[in-house]
DNA sequence: CCGATTTTGTTCTCACGTTCACAAGCTCCT
DNA sequence: AGGAGCTTGTGAACGTGAGAACAAAATCGG
Protein backbone atom coordinates (compact mmCIF):
# COMPACT_ATOMS: atom_id res chain seq x y z
CA UNK A 1 0.00 0.00 0.00
CA UNK A 2 1.01 3.48 0.64
CA UNK A 3 0.24 5.13 -2.64
CA UNK A 4 2.87 7.46 -3.30
CA UNK A 5 2.21 10.98 -2.16
CA UNK A 6 3.71 13.78 -4.53
CA UNK A 7 2.61 16.24 -1.74
CA UNK A 8 4.83 16.56 1.37
CA UNK A 9 2.60 15.73 4.83
CA UNK A 10 2.23 19.22 6.42
CA UNK A 11 2.05 21.16 3.34
CA UNK A 12 -1.05 23.98 4.49
CA UNK A 13 -2.49 24.14 0.87
CA UNK A 14 -2.44 27.42 0.81
CA UNK A 15 -3.44 28.06 -2.59
CA UNK A 16 -2.89 31.16 -4.21
CA UNK A 17 -4.98 33.96 -1.62
CA UNK A 18 -7.04 30.92 0.07
CA UNK A 19 -7.31 31.86 3.42
CA UNK A 20 -8.56 29.07 5.77
CA UNK A 21 -11.65 29.12 6.89
CA UNK A 22 -11.20 28.95 10.59
CA UNK A 23 -8.81 32.53 10.03
CA UNK A 24 -12.03 33.93 7.98
CA UNK A 25 -14.40 33.44 11.35
CA UNK A 26 -11.61 35.22 13.03
CA UNK A 27 -11.20 38.30 11.03
CA UNK A 28 -14.15 40.06 11.62
CA UNK A 29 -13.32 39.49 15.46
CA UNK A 30 -10.15 41.86 14.96
CA UNK A 31 -11.52 44.09 13.02
CA UNK A 32 -13.62 44.99 16.03
CA UNK A 33 -10.85 44.66 18.39
CA UNK A 34 -8.88 47.14 15.84
CA UNK A 35 -11.58 49.50 15.67
CA UNK A 36 -12.40 49.62 19.33
CA UNK A 37 -8.50 50.83 19.39
CA UNK A 38 -9.02 52.87 17.01
CA UNK A 39 -11.62 54.53 19.08
CA UNK A 40 -9.53 54.76 21.89
CA UNK A 41 -6.88 56.84 20.16
CA UNK A 42 -4.18 54.18 19.47
CA UNK A 43 -2.22 54.42 16.35
CA UNK A 44 0.12 51.55 16.48
CA UNK A 45 -0.22 48.07 18.37
CA UNK A 46 1.59 44.89 18.79
CA UNK A 47 0.51 41.48 18.06
CA UNK A 48 0.10 40.67 21.58
CA UNK A 49 -1.77 43.91 22.16
CA UNK A 50 -4.09 42.95 19.17
CA UNK A 51 -4.26 39.54 20.80
CA UNK A 52 -5.72 40.50 24.34
CA UNK A 53 -8.03 42.54 22.94
CA UNK A 54 -9.62 39.71 20.19
CA UNK A 55 -9.07 37.24 22.98
CA UNK A 56 -6.92 34.75 20.98
CA UNK A 57 -3.37 33.89 21.76
CA UNK A 58 -0.77 36.15 19.68
CA UNK A 59 0.94 32.91 17.39
CA UNK A 60 -2.44 32.32 16.08
CA UNK A 61 -3.03 36.32 15.15
CA UNK A 62 0.26 36.67 13.82
CA UNK A 63 -0.33 33.68 11.53
CA UNK A 64 -4.16 34.76 10.76
CA UNK A 65 -2.66 38.21 9.35
CA UNK A 66 0.01 36.63 7.31
CA UNK A 67 -2.63 34.65 5.27
CA UNK A 68 -3.24 39.00 3.98
CA UNK A 69 0.24 39.96 3.26
CA UNK A 70 2.72 41.60 5.33
CA UNK A 71 1.27 44.12 6.88
CA UNK A 72 3.02 45.30 10.28
CA UNK A 73 6.64 46.37 11.31
CA UNK A 74 8.85 44.13 12.83
CA UNK A 75 10.07 45.36 16.00
CA UNK A 76 7.28 48.31 15.67
CA UNK A 77 3.84 46.48 15.26
CA UNK A 78 0.74 46.96 13.08
CA UNK A 79 -0.77 50.79 12.31
CA UNK A 80 -4.03 50.52 13.77
CA UNK A 81 -5.76 52.42 10.60
CA UNK A 82 -4.13 50.59 8.21
CA UNK A 83 -4.22 47.05 8.96
CA UNK A 84 -8.26 47.51 10.14
CA UNK A 85 -8.62 48.94 6.21
CA UNK A 86 -6.72 45.58 4.84
CA UNK A 87 -8.34 43.67 6.55
CA UNK A 88 -11.72 45.16 6.02
CA UNK A 89 -10.66 45.07 2.27
CA UNK A 90 -10.42 41.33 2.50
CA UNK A 91 -13.21 40.37 4.23
CA UNK A 92 -15.28 42.45 1.67
CA UNK A 93 -17.31 45.48 4.42
CA UNK A 94 -15.49 48.38 2.57
CA UNK A 95 -18.38 48.24 0.46
CA UNK A 96 -22.35 48.10 0.71
CA UNK A 97 -24.32 44.73 0.69
CA UNK A 98 -28.00 44.61 0.50
CA UNK A 99 -30.17 42.76 2.89
CA UNK A 100 -33.14 41.51 3.35
CA UNK A 101 -35.17 39.93 6.66
CA UNK A 102 -37.70 37.27 5.88
CA UNK A 103 -39.80 36.94 8.97
CA UNK A 104 -40.94 39.63 11.26
CA UNK A 105 -41.38 38.08 14.46
CA UNK A 106 -39.85 38.64 17.27
CA UNK A 107 -36.48 37.75 16.27
CA UNK A 108 -37.04 39.74 13.41
CA UNK A 109 -38.08 43.06 14.96
CA UNK A 110 -34.70 42.72 17.31
CA UNK A 111 -32.24 42.72 13.93
CA UNK A 112 -34.45 45.06 12.08
CA UNK A 113 -33.42 47.66 15.44
CA UNK A 114 -29.89 46.42 15.54
CA UNK A 115 -27.72 49.45 14.71
CA UNK A 116 -24.75 47.26 14.00
CA UNK A 117 -25.88 46.52 10.64
CA UNK A 118 -25.90 49.60 8.95
CA UNK A 119 -22.68 51.20 10.27
CA UNK A 120 -20.95 47.64 9.33
CA UNK A 121 -21.11 47.62 5.30
CA UNK A 122 -24.26 45.83 5.60
CA UNK A 123 -27.64 47.65 4.61
CA UNK A 124 -30.95 46.06 4.91
CA UNK A 125 -33.42 46.83 2.05
CA UNK A 126 -36.75 45.19 3.23
CA UNK A 127 -38.25 43.65 5.92
CA UNK A 128 -40.49 40.63 4.78
CA UNK A 129 -43.59 38.48 5.85
CA UNK A 130 -46.11 36.61 4.65
CA UNK A 131 -48.74 37.31 7.09
CA UNK A 132 -51.62 40.13 5.86
CA UNK A 133 -51.47 41.54 9.16
CA UNK A 134 -47.87 42.79 9.75
CA UNK A 135 -47.41 44.10 6.24
CA UNK A 136 -47.73 47.73 6.25
CA UNK A 137 -46.08 47.68 9.79
CA UNK A 138 -43.75 50.59 10.65
CA UNK A 139 -40.43 49.39 12.23
CA UNK A 140 -37.62 51.62 12.31
CA UNK A 141 -37.62 53.92 9.37
CA UNK A 142 -39.14 50.75 7.45
CA UNK A 143 -42.18 49.57 6.61
CA UNK A 144 -42.62 45.09 6.36
CA UNK A 145 -43.56 44.28 2.41
CA UNK A 146 -44.96 41.50 1.81
CA UNK A 147 -43.21 38.61 0.78
CA UNK A 148 -44.32 37.87 -3.11
CA UNK A 149 -42.41 41.28 -3.54
CA UNK A 150 -39.58 39.45 -2.72
CA UNK A 151 -38.05 38.44 -6.42
CA UNK A 152 -38.68 42.41 -7.38
CA UNK A 153 -36.60 43.43 -4.36
CA UNK A 154 -34.07 41.09 -5.26
CA UNK A 155 -33.45 41.77 -8.27
CA UNK A 156 -34.13 46.09 -7.74
CA UNK A 157 -31.63 46.08 -5.04
CA UNK A 158 -29.01 43.16 -5.95
CA UNK A 159 -29.69 41.80 -2.81
CA UNK A 160 -27.41 38.79 -2.51
CA UNK A 161 -27.51 37.98 1.31
CA UNK A 162 -30.66 36.88 2.96
CA UNK A 163 -31.59 36.62 6.50
CA UNK A 164 -34.08 33.98 7.72
CA UNK A 165 -36.48 34.61 11.16
CA UNK A 166 -39.12 32.66 10.18
CA UNK A 167 -40.36 29.29 12.31
CA UNK A 168 -39.20 26.35 11.53
CA UNK A 169 -41.87 24.98 9.51
CA UNK A 170 -41.21 27.59 6.61
CA UNK A 171 -37.74 28.06 6.87
CA UNK A 172 -37.43 25.61 3.57
CA UNK A 173 -39.84 27.11 1.20
CA UNK A 174 -38.60 30.78 2.23
CA UNK A 175 -35.20 29.37 1.63
CA UNK A 176 -35.83 27.93 -1.62
CA UNK A 177 -37.48 31.53 -2.81
CA UNK A 178 -34.89 33.03 -1.90
CA UNK A 179 -32.43 31.05 -4.00
CA UNK A 180 -34.14 31.30 -6.77
CA UNK A 181 -34.57 35.04 -6.42
CA UNK A 182 -31.22 35.38 -6.71
CA UNK A 183 -29.79 35.28 -3.10
CA UNK A 184 -26.76 33.13 -2.79
CA UNK A 185 -26.02 33.80 1.11
CA UNK A 186 -28.35 33.29 3.88
CA UNK A 187 -27.68 33.17 7.10
CA UNK A 188 -30.42 31.29 9.21
CA UNK A 189 -31.97 31.56 12.41
CA UNK A 190 -34.51 28.97 11.95
CA UNK A 191 -34.49 25.92 14.11
CA UNK A 192 -34.21 23.52 11.05
CA UNK A 193 -31.11 22.01 8.23
CA UNK A 194 -31.46 23.85 5.13
CA UNK A 195 -30.27 22.42 1.87
CA UNK A 196 -29.41 24.57 -0.48
CA UNK A 197 -27.86 24.07 -4.37
CA UNK A 198 -23.78 24.34 -4.93
CA UNK A 199 -22.81 27.70 -4.61
CA UNK A 200 -24.93 29.34 -2.08
CA UNK A 201 -23.25 29.73 1.25
CA UNK A 202 -25.59 28.79 4.46
CA UNK A 203 -24.54 29.60 7.77
CA UNK A 204 -26.57 28.93 11.13
CA UNK A 205 -26.86 30.35 14.58
CA UNK A 206 -29.08 28.34 16.98
CA UNK A 207 -29.88 29.85 20.24
CA UNK A 208 -31.53 26.58 21.70
CA UNK A 209 -27.85 24.79 20.52
CA UNK A 210 -25.67 26.93 21.79
CA UNK A 211 -27.54 26.91 25.10
CA UNK A 212 -27.33 22.60 24.96
CA UNK A 213 -23.53 22.88 24.64
CA UNK A 214 -23.49 24.93 27.53
CA UNK A 215 -25.35 22.72 29.31
CA UNK A 216 -22.96 19.38 28.36
CA UNK A 217 -19.70 20.92 30.07
CA UNK A 218 -22.36 22.53 32.81
CA UNK A 219 -23.09 19.03 34.04
CA UNK A 220 -19.34 18.07 33.71
CA UNK A 221 -18.77 20.63 35.82
CA UNK A 222 -21.16 19.66 38.94
CA UNK A 223 -19.77 16.67 40.04
CA UNK A 224 -17.95 14.10 38.27
CA UNK A 225 -19.51 11.50 40.11
CA UNK A 226 -22.53 12.22 37.89
CA UNK A 227 -23.38 10.41 34.73
CA UNK A 228 -24.15 7.05 36.33
CA UNK A 229 -23.88 4.09 33.43
CA UNK A 230 -27.41 3.08 32.33
CA UNK A 231 -27.94 -0.31 32.02
CA UNK A 232 -28.00 -2.10 28.37
CA UNK A 233 -31.69 -1.36 27.59
CA UNK A 234 -34.37 -0.03 30.12
CA UNK A 235 -37.70 0.42 28.86
CA UNK A 236 -37.00 3.89 27.79
CA UNK A 237 -39.87 4.56 28.33
CA UNK A 238 -41.44 8.08 29.73
CA UNK A 239 -38.73 10.38 30.17
CA UNK A 240 -38.42 12.66 27.65
CA UNK A 241 -41.74 12.37 25.87
CA UNK A 242 -42.86 16.21 26.29
CA UNK A 243 -40.35 17.40 23.71
CA UNK A 244 -42.59 19.19 21.03
CA UNK A 245 -41.58 19.42 17.79
CA UNK A 246 -38.90 22.03 16.36
CA UNK A 247 -41.46 24.51 15.68
CA UNK A 248 -41.30 27.06 17.94
CA UNK A 249 -41.05 30.55 18.63
CA UNK A 250 -39.21 32.75 16.81
CA UNK A 251 -41.62 33.72 14.07
CA UNK A 252 -45.04 35.30 13.20
CA UNK B 1 17.69 15.91 11.92
CA UNK B 2 14.68 14.89 11.57
CA UNK B 3 14.46 13.19 15.00
CA UNK B 4 12.52 10.05 15.01
CA UNK B 5 9.00 9.83 15.97
CA UNK B 6 8.24 7.28 18.63
CA UNK B 7 4.68 7.59 18.93
CA UNK B 8 2.27 7.15 16.67
CA UNK B 9 1.02 9.64 14.47
CA UNK B 10 -2.85 9.54 14.36
CA UNK B 11 -3.12 8.28 18.04
CA UNK B 12 -7.12 9.60 19.20
CA UNK B 13 -6.16 10.09 22.70
CA UNK B 14 -9.84 9.10 23.63
CA UNK B 15 -9.06 9.27 27.68
CA UNK B 16 -12.16 8.33 29.78
CA UNK B 17 -15.60 9.28 28.46
CA UNK B 18 -13.76 12.77 26.93
CA UNK B 19 -16.04 13.50 24.04
CA UNK B 20 -14.48 15.62 21.07
CA UNK B 21 -15.40 19.38 21.30
CA UNK B 22 -16.75 18.86 17.49
CA UNK B 23 -19.12 15.92 18.47
CA UNK B 24 -20.59 17.81 21.19
CA UNK B 25 -21.49 20.80 19.31
CA UNK B 26 -23.12 18.40 16.63
CA UNK B 27 -25.45 16.40 19.74
CA UNK B 28 -28.05 19.00 19.71
CA UNK B 29 -28.73 18.44 15.67
CA UNK B 30 -28.61 14.86 16.56
CA UNK B 31 -31.38 15.23 18.98
CA UNK B 32 -33.13 17.51 17.02
CA UNK B 33 -33.45 15.54 13.80
CA UNK B 34 -34.58 12.36 16.01
CA UNK B 35 -37.09 14.12 17.94
CA UNK B 36 -38.41 15.10 14.50
CA UNK B 37 -38.26 11.49 13.40
CA UNK B 38 -40.09 10.73 16.25
CA UNK B 39 -42.79 13.02 15.38
CA UNK B 40 -42.79 11.07 12.50
CA UNK B 41 -43.50 8.36 13.62
CA UNK B 42 -40.64 6.77 12.79
CA UNK B 43 -39.49 4.20 15.18
CA UNK B 44 -36.32 3.29 13.57
CA UNK B 45 -33.65 4.87 11.64
CA UNK B 46 -30.50 3.96 9.59
CA UNK B 47 -27.03 6.28 10.24
CA UNK B 48 -27.54 7.46 6.70
CA UNK B 49 -31.22 8.25 7.83
CA UNK B 50 -30.24 10.15 10.35
CA UNK B 51 -27.07 11.85 8.69
CA UNK B 52 -29.62 12.93 5.97
CA UNK B 53 -31.98 14.66 8.75
CA UNK B 54 -29.17 16.10 10.71
CA UNK B 55 -27.00 17.63 7.35
CA UNK B 56 -23.97 15.54 8.14
CA UNK B 57 -22.63 12.63 6.32
CA UNK B 58 -23.40 9.04 7.70
CA UNK B 59 -19.62 8.44 8.37
CA UNK B 60 -19.26 11.08 10.66
CA UNK B 61 -22.71 10.71 12.51
CA UNK B 62 -21.64 7.06 13.28
CA UNK B 63 -18.15 7.62 14.72
CA UNK B 64 -20.11 10.86 16.98
CA UNK B 65 -22.11 8.52 18.48
CA UNK B 66 -19.64 5.72 19.08
CA UNK B 67 -18.15 8.14 21.18
CA UNK B 68 -21.50 7.83 23.49
CA UNK B 69 -21.73 3.96 23.31
CA UNK B 70 -23.02 1.50 21.15
CA UNK B 71 -26.64 1.95 20.76
CA UNK B 72 -27.57 1.10 17.46
CA UNK B 73 -28.35 -2.72 16.56
CA UNK B 74 -26.15 -4.04 13.46
CA UNK B 75 -28.32 -4.76 10.23
CA UNK B 76 -30.95 -2.51 11.98
CA UNK B 77 -30.33 0.72 12.99
CA UNK B 78 -30.97 3.07 15.84
CA UNK B 79 -33.95 2.97 17.85
CA UNK B 80 -35.34 6.59 17.83
CA UNK B 81 -36.70 7.00 21.20
CA UNK B 82 -33.99 5.18 22.90
CA UNK B 83 -31.23 7.13 21.02
CA UNK B 84 -32.75 10.31 21.92
CA UNK B 85 -33.15 9.65 25.66
CA UNK B 86 -29.37 8.56 25.52
CA UNK B 87 -27.88 11.74 23.54
CA UNK B 88 -30.61 13.87 25.90
CA UNK B 89 -28.79 12.23 28.73
CA UNK B 90 -25.23 13.05 27.59
CA UNK B 91 -26.18 16.63 26.65
CA UNK B 92 -27.66 16.96 30.05
CA UNK B 93 -31.77 18.19 28.92
CA UNK B 94 -32.95 15.58 30.91
CA UNK B 95 -32.84 17.83 33.67
CA UNK B 96 -34.27 21.56 33.66
CA UNK B 97 -31.45 24.30 34.22
CA UNK B 98 -32.25 27.76 35.84
CA UNK B 99 -31.73 30.56 33.08
CA UNK B 100 -31.40 34.27 33.59
CA UNK B 101 -31.41 36.51 30.64
CA UNK B 102 -30.38 40.08 31.31
CA UNK B 103 -30.68 42.90 29.13
CA UNK B 104 -34.28 43.81 28.16
CA UNK B 105 -33.98 45.16 24.83
CA UNK B 106 -35.08 44.16 21.59
CA UNK B 107 -33.27 41.18 21.84
CA UNK B 108 -33.76 40.11 25.11
CA UNK B 109 -37.43 40.37 24.37
CA UNK B 110 -37.02 38.28 21.46
CA UNK B 111 -35.22 35.42 23.63
CA UNK B 112 -37.90 35.92 26.25
CA UNK B 113 -40.49 34.89 24.28
CA UNK B 114 -38.65 32.29 22.18
CA UNK B 115 -40.69 29.01 23.18
CA UNK B 116 -37.74 27.02 22.49
CA UNK B 117 -36.08 27.69 26.20
CA UNK B 118 -38.67 25.99 27.91
CA UNK B 119 -39.13 22.65 26.06
CA UNK B 120 -35.97 21.81 25.92
CA UNK B 121 -34.44 21.44 29.30
CA UNK B 122 -34.24 25.05 29.78
CA UNK B 123 -35.96 27.46 32.16
CA UNK B 124 -36.16 31.02 32.15
CA UNK B 125 -35.95 31.89 35.84
CA UNK B 126 -35.78 35.72 35.90
CA UNK B 127 -35.15 38.72 33.17
CA UNK B 128 -33.02 41.51 34.77
CA UNK B 129 -32.44 44.68 33.09
CA UNK B 130 -30.82 47.88 35.22
CA UNK B 131 -33.13 50.66 33.86
CA UNK B 132 -35.71 51.43 35.85
CA UNK B 133 -38.32 52.03 33.35
CA UNK B 134 -38.35 48.72 31.65
CA UNK B 135 -38.33 47.01 35.73
CA UNK B 136 -42.02 45.47 36.00
CA UNK B 137 -42.84 45.38 32.36
CA UNK B 138 -44.79 42.13 31.73
CA UNK B 139 -43.47 39.78 28.80
CA UNK B 140 -45.57 36.59 28.74
CA UNK B 141 -45.51 35.67 32.05
CA UNK B 142 -42.67 36.90 33.31
CA UNK B 143 -42.29 40.22 35.08
CA UNK B 144 -39.00 42.38 34.50
CA UNK B 145 -36.61 42.39 37.93
CA UNK B 146 -34.23 44.78 38.96
CA UNK B 147 -30.56 43.67 38.16
CA UNK B 148 -29.72 44.38 41.74
CA UNK B 149 -32.05 41.15 42.73
CA UNK B 150 -29.49 38.96 40.81
CA UNK B 151 -27.29 37.68 43.51
CA UNK B 152 -30.24 36.69 45.41
CA UNK B 153 -32.29 34.97 42.41
CA UNK B 154 -29.67 32.72 41.37
CA UNK B 155 -28.64 31.58 45.23
CA UNK B 156 -32.39 30.94 45.21
CA UNK B 157 -33.34 28.94 41.78
CA UNK B 158 -29.73 27.88 41.84
CA UNK B 159 -28.85 29.30 38.33
CA UNK B 160 -25.84 27.89 36.65
CA UNK B 161 -26.53 29.83 32.92
CA UNK B 162 -26.39 33.24 31.98
CA UNK B 163 -27.44 35.36 28.88
CA UNK B 164 -26.20 38.46 28.18
CA UNK B 165 -28.30 40.88 25.27
CA UNK B 166 -26.93 44.16 27.06
CA UNK B 167 -24.96 46.89 24.43
CA UNK B 168 -21.36 46.42 24.50
CA UNK B 169 -20.50 48.86 26.82
CA UNK B 170 -22.16 47.03 30.24
CA UNK B 171 -21.60 43.59 29.10
CA UNK B 172 -17.97 43.11 30.71
CA UNK B 173 -19.60 44.03 34.23
CA UNK B 174 -22.60 41.94 33.84
CA UNK B 175 -20.89 39.21 33.15
CA UNK B 176 -18.29 40.34 36.08
CA UNK B 177 -21.54 39.89 38.68
CA UNK B 178 -22.76 36.77 37.06
CA UNK B 179 -19.77 34.94 37.86
CA UNK B 180 -19.65 36.86 41.13
CA UNK B 181 -23.15 35.43 41.78
CA UNK B 182 -22.19 31.69 40.94
CA UNK B 183 -23.59 31.39 37.06
CA UNK B 184 -20.25 29.16 35.65
CA UNK B 185 -21.65 29.13 32.20
CA UNK B 186 -22.76 32.32 30.01
CA UNK B 187 -23.88 32.94 27.09
CA UNK B 188 -22.77 36.29 25.24
CA UNK B 189 -24.76 38.54 22.25
CA UNK B 190 -23.11 41.69 23.31
CA UNK B 191 -20.22 42.09 20.25
CA UNK B 192 -17.61 42.53 22.34
CA UNK B 193 -15.15 39.55 23.84
CA UNK B 194 -15.86 39.00 27.66
CA UNK B 195 -13.21 37.86 29.74
CA UNK B 196 -13.92 35.01 32.66
CA UNK B 197 -11.91 33.23 35.15
CA UNK B 198 -10.86 29.59 34.39
CA UNK B 199 -13.87 27.22 35.64
CA UNK B 200 -16.29 29.49 33.32
CA UNK B 201 -17.98 28.57 30.16
CA UNK B 202 -18.78 30.89 27.62
CA UNK B 203 -20.34 30.93 24.44
CA UNK B 204 -20.70 34.23 22.33
CA UNK B 205 -23.12 34.72 19.34
CA UNK B 206 -22.53 37.66 16.87
CA UNK B 207 -24.66 38.67 14.16
CA UNK B 208 -22.65 41.00 12.68
CA UNK B 209 -19.30 38.28 12.60
CA UNK B 210 -22.11 35.70 10.64
CA UNK B 211 -22.74 38.29 8.46
CA UNK B 212 -19.25 39.36 7.70
CA UNK B 213 -18.09 35.81 7.30
CA UNK B 214 -20.47 35.70 4.82
CA UNK B 215 -19.13 38.53 2.89
CA UNK B 216 -16.12 37.26 2.50
CA UNK B 217 -17.39 34.50 0.60
CA UNK B 218 -19.91 36.09 -1.38
CA UNK B 219 -16.90 38.65 -2.44
CA UNK B 220 -15.17 35.49 -3.39
CA UNK B 221 -18.06 34.35 -5.51
CA UNK B 222 -18.40 37.97 -7.03
CA UNK B 223 -15.12 37.78 -8.56
CA UNK B 224 -15.25 34.55 -10.34
CA UNK B 225 -17.53 33.45 -13.35
CA UNK B 226 -20.28 31.15 -12.64
CA UNK B 227 -18.28 28.19 -11.48
CA UNK B 228 -19.37 24.69 -14.50
CA UNK B 229 -20.55 22.96 -10.77
CA UNK B 230 -20.59 19.13 -11.05
CA UNK B 231 -22.02 17.71 -8.23
CA UNK B 232 -18.34 15.87 -7.45
CA UNK B 233 -16.04 18.54 -7.32
CA UNK B 234 -14.37 19.14 -4.09
CA UNK B 235 -11.54 20.92 -4.73
CA UNK B 236 -11.76 24.77 -4.51
CA UNK B 237 -8.61 25.48 -5.36
CA UNK B 238 -9.47 26.87 -8.67
CA UNK B 239 -7.05 29.65 -10.68
CA UNK B 240 -7.85 33.12 -8.70
CA UNK B 241 -5.57 35.37 -10.48
CA UNK B 242 -7.53 38.00 -9.63
CA UNK B 243 -6.85 40.86 -7.49
CA UNK B 244 -3.89 42.91 -7.77
CA UNK B 245 -2.26 42.52 -4.70
CA UNK B 246 -2.26 45.44 -2.38
CA UNK B 247 -3.24 48.70 -4.02
CA UNK B 248 -2.64 52.17 -2.74
CA UNK B 249 -3.40 51.88 1.03
CA UNK B 250 -4.61 54.39 3.36
CA UNK B 251 -1.88 56.88 3.76
CA UNK B 252 -2.27 57.17 7.22
C1' DC C 1 -28.51 -24.37 10.15
C1' DC C 2 -26.31 -21.57 6.66
C1' DG C 3 -25.60 -18.08 3.52
C1' DA C 4 -27.12 -13.54 1.80
C1' DT C 5 -28.00 -8.96 3.15
C1' DT C 6 -27.95 -5.03 5.82
C1' DT C 7 -25.93 -1.75 8.82
C1' DT C 8 -23.12 -0.60 12.73
C1' DG C 9 -18.65 0.34 15.02
C1' DT C 10 -13.92 1.05 14.19
C1' DT C 11 -9.53 1.58 11.92
C1' DC C 12 -6.61 3.99 8.86
C1' DT C 13 -5.17 7.83 6.38
C1' DC C 14 -5.21 12.42 5.07
C1' DA C 15 -6.42 17.36 5.81
C1' DC C 16 -6.85 21.13 8.77
C1' DG C 17 -5.82 23.92 12.77
C1' DT C 18 -2.95 25.35 16.71
C1' DT C 19 1.20 26.28 19.06
C1' DC C 20 6.16 26.59 19.60
C1' DA C 21 10.33 28.46 18.49
C1' DC C 22 13.32 31.20 16.01
C1' DA C 23 15.45 33.73 12.07
C1' DA C 24 14.64 38.09 9.72
C1' DG C 25 14.06 42.77 10.03
C1' DC C 26 13.15 47.25 12.13
C1' DT C 27 14.26 51.05 15.58
C1' DC C 28 16.82 53.19 18.98
C1' DC C 29 20.73 54.20 21.77
C1' DT C 30 25.49 54.70 22.53
C1' DA D 1 28.13 53.01 12.65
C1' DG D 2 27.12 49.06 15.20
C1' DG D 3 25.10 46.44 18.66
C1' DA D 4 21.01 45.78 21.75
C1' DG D 5 16.32 45.06 22.09
C1' DC D 6 11.81 44.21 20.13
C1' DT D 7 8.40 42.28 17.20
C1' DT D 8 6.94 40.18 12.99
C1' DG D 9 6.52 36.35 9.82
C1' DT D 10 7.05 31.49 9.18
C1' DG D 11 8.72 26.67 9.30
C1' DA D 12 7.90 22.58 11.82
C1' DA D 13 5.83 19.70 15.39
C1' DC D 14 1.69 18.43 17.38
C1' DG D 15 -3.15 17.71 18.00
C1' DT D 16 -7.88 17.38 16.28
C1' DG D 17 -11.27 16.29 12.78
C1' DA D 18 -13.18 14.16 8.52
C1' DG D 19 -14.05 10.58 5.40
C1' DA D 20 -13.22 6.02 3.08
C1' DA D 21 -13.25 1.44 3.81
C1' DC D 22 -14.04 -2.75 6.06
C1' DA D 23 -14.72 -6.35 9.65
C1' DA D 24 -18.15 -7.53 13.03
C1' DA D 25 -22.81 -8.32 14.34
C1' DA D 26 -27.71 -8.83 13.54
C1' DT D 27 -31.85 -10.30 10.66
C1' DC D 28 -34.11 -12.95 7.14
C1' DG D 29 -35.13 -16.53 3.83
C1' DG D 30 -34.72 -21.09 2.49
Amino acid sequence: MTPARSRRPGAPTRTERGIPEATVARLPVYLRALTALSDSGIATASSEDLATAAGVNSAKLRKDLSYLGSYGTRGVGYDVEYLRYQIAREIGVTQDWAVVIVGIGNLGHALANYSGFGTRGFRIVALLDAAPELVGERIGDMVVRDFAELEEIVAADRVSIGVITTPAGPAQEVCDRLVAAGVTSILNFAPVVLSVPAGVDIRKVDLSIELQILAYHEQRKSGEAALPEVPELPAMNGVVTDLPSVGGGVGA
